[in-house]
DNA sequence: TCGATGACCTCTA
DNA sequence: ATAGAGGCCATCG
């Protein structure tokens, strides 16, 4: 998907040059935010993984909690499929009840996406089919 | 420089 | 299935 990668690009450019304002830009990885935020944006519709499989297919193995803070950082303008990253084990990490947690449940059920108990069934996982 | 903080992960019991 | 411990790593005050 090239046509992604530079309209992403493009996206994110003006984002940088506001520069003082805190807008979502992180102070100095913006290569790493980026190369996250272009793997979760080819996550397949119907499709699912986890923030280890992001971070990995990323280039940045070990860095789970990045893949995490990319998206808890991410701009709204970016529309980035955040429902369909899961935690370890394909478990919906936002507390059980939580706007969130229902929010990301009623996504993925939307796109046909099987979510009991919080949970997507361990098959549906592709994170190998990410890089 | 340091300790606290996460939309995390894995192993063990 | 559940709980706790320990590990990991960038960010922030």
């Amino acid at each position: 998907m090239r046509r992604a990668r530079s309209s992403l690009r493009q996206l994110l450019e003006p984002l940088r040059r506001q520069g003082r304002r805190r807008v979502a830009a992180a102070p100095q990885e913006n290569a790493a935010l980026q190369a996250l935020w272009d793997v979760i944006a080819r996550i397949p519709r119907g499709s699912v993984c986890t923030y280890g499989g992001v971070a990995r297919a990323a280039g940045l193995p070990g860095h789970a909690r990045q893949a995490a803070y990319a998206l808890r950082v991410a701009p709204a303008q970016l529309h980035l499929p955040w429902h369909r990253v899961l935690g370890a084990g394909g478990r919906i990490v936002f507390p059980a009840g939580s706007r969130s947690f229902r929010e990301q449940a009623r996504r993925l059920r939307a796109e046909g996406v099987a979510v009991r108990a919080g949970r997507v069934p361990h098959a549906q996982i592709a994170d190998d089919a990410l890089g």
